[in-house]
DNA sequence: CGGCGAATTGACGGACGTCAACTGCTGTGG
DNA sequence: CCACAGCAGTTGACGTCCGTCAATTCGCCG
């Protein structure tokens, strides 16, 4: 790991409120692994035996049915994911392929659950992670259940927009046919939802958007504290609201 | 309580492990009320004081954006919820609304976080109820983006059929507009795919449902133990397992 | 330069929501 | 006891959203 590395894990919301102790015990028999673009991490099904800790690069969590597949999330670093499954010892329910390089810590499941079971503050932390996992997920059904294609992307471009520090000029994070399978439509789909747009200021140029009438998109796409995870920059947040929007999403 | 109701609760999945110590500074503070059909127990956006646990009646967890709303999950006794916001000690991302006349547990979440903070075991029984939670959400949204209206359906009765025993002859439990917007469709909707089931054998009459051709409705359903839960009435199954199977869906 | 894959565009069809009318059940009050 | 209001459910017509197929363009990399 590189110096400034093992200050992210150690920073990330799962492991901040550990003792020395406990944070030696899981990363002892963890190892740093790094991975080529495309490479299939977990099939769904598979056995888990470890905790993913994403430091850098892209993954992609997806499912499938039917010869059909969609993209559940897309995980940044620093990200844990496919916890739920280690705490159960359970198989995968996604699978998980490396979108860019990546460099990624694994951490036996093993030592995960034999901590928590000593250490009531790790369980804790567990939890919480778990608990903002969980209602990102409340969060992803609401938005696909009740919104259409458009307001989805309209949605999803002022997260972006948010995530960019307000800056209305920003890049796509991901390839097109990525983001329209993690918006629930066709990649043609997404191309007219980018048209339908255009008069609510979107321009978009290969990956680069240009919101020039971000009132108005706003206005179209209604944006929810309790869908969007409202996002924030300050670091004085409450512990626990962190610990749900740091964790949302990046998970098991 | 009645006599019955205090085993089903200390038999949950997230008390069961539980010392008596901790059952006790658990269940100390909490009470039992019962609400009548229709009560709204929160509304999405409120702070959640109490984790619920629902002993008898029937109890749904929905979600609501621009005028629209939908019904994200049908509780069934004996189940807890709203976990996860009592984990993190925030508000209710889904509104809670009691459906049949019902009675509930009611645990202040002081009482669960603080318990948590002092025993593993409890917080260890807490991530994995999370955790199942969390896994049922993924097989929900995986359901919503991979399956048409009708697959989900008829996937919803192969679901009935097992948890009837196997019986090809059993009732909806919900009344069908609810049922609707349970499997992301429209009430008009929904009797039309009743109609493309016949020829699967599907009889409906009112909330009677007899399934005459199960063979070629599960052809037609290909249900997946990756997005359904597998149903399973022996009680010889792991304790993690049992974990997730139980706890998938009620929750936070 | 050639080829591959991503992205876009158009045409078409199917899935699904909406509106309206009608049925049947149930509870209420005359 | 019946009339009627109210609501769940069904059915038909229609429109919209969205997926599929095919053709084309563009950019990237060999």
């Amino acid at each position: 790991m590189r110096p400034g590395d093992s200050e992210r894990v150690r920073s990330l919301p799962l492991f901040a409120s550990l003792d020395e102790r406990s944070y030696a015990a899981i990363t002892g028999p963890a190892f740093l692994q790094r991975f080529p673009a495309n490479t299939q991490l977990l099939l769904e099904g598979d056995p888990v035996d470890f905790l993913y800790v994403l430091i850098d690069g892209q993954v992609e969590l997806s499912g499938t049915w039917n010869d059909k597949d969609t993209v559940l999330t897309i995980l940044r670093p620093v990200s844990t994911f496919i916890l739920a499954a280690v705490v159960l010892d359970a198989v995968a329910l996604m699978g998980a392929r490396v979108l860019d390089r990546s460099n990624i810590l694994m951490i036996p499941g093993e030592a995960i659950r034999a901590r928590m079971a000593e250490d009531a503050a790790f369980a804790v932390a567990v939890s919480k992670e778990l608990s903002g996992c969980y209602r990102g997920l409340v969060r992803t059904i609401k938005n696909q259940k009740l919104r259409s294609g458009v307001e989805r992307l309209a949605n999803y471009l002022l997260q972006l927009h948010a995530r960019a520090g307000g800056a209305d000029l920003f890049s796509l994070p991901h390839e097109k046919r990525i983001l329209a399978s993690l918006l629930g439509m066709a990649p043609e789909n997404l191309s007219r939802a980018f048209q339908a747009l255009k008069p609510y200021g979107v321009e978009v140029n290969g990956s680069d958007v240009h919101l020039r009438l971000v009132a108005d998109l706003r206005r179209l796409a209604k944006p929810d504290p309790l869908i969007e995870k409202p996002f924030d920059n300050s670091h004085e947040a409450r512990a626990e609201y962190q610990a749900e929007m740091s964790a949302a999403w990046r998970s098991a």
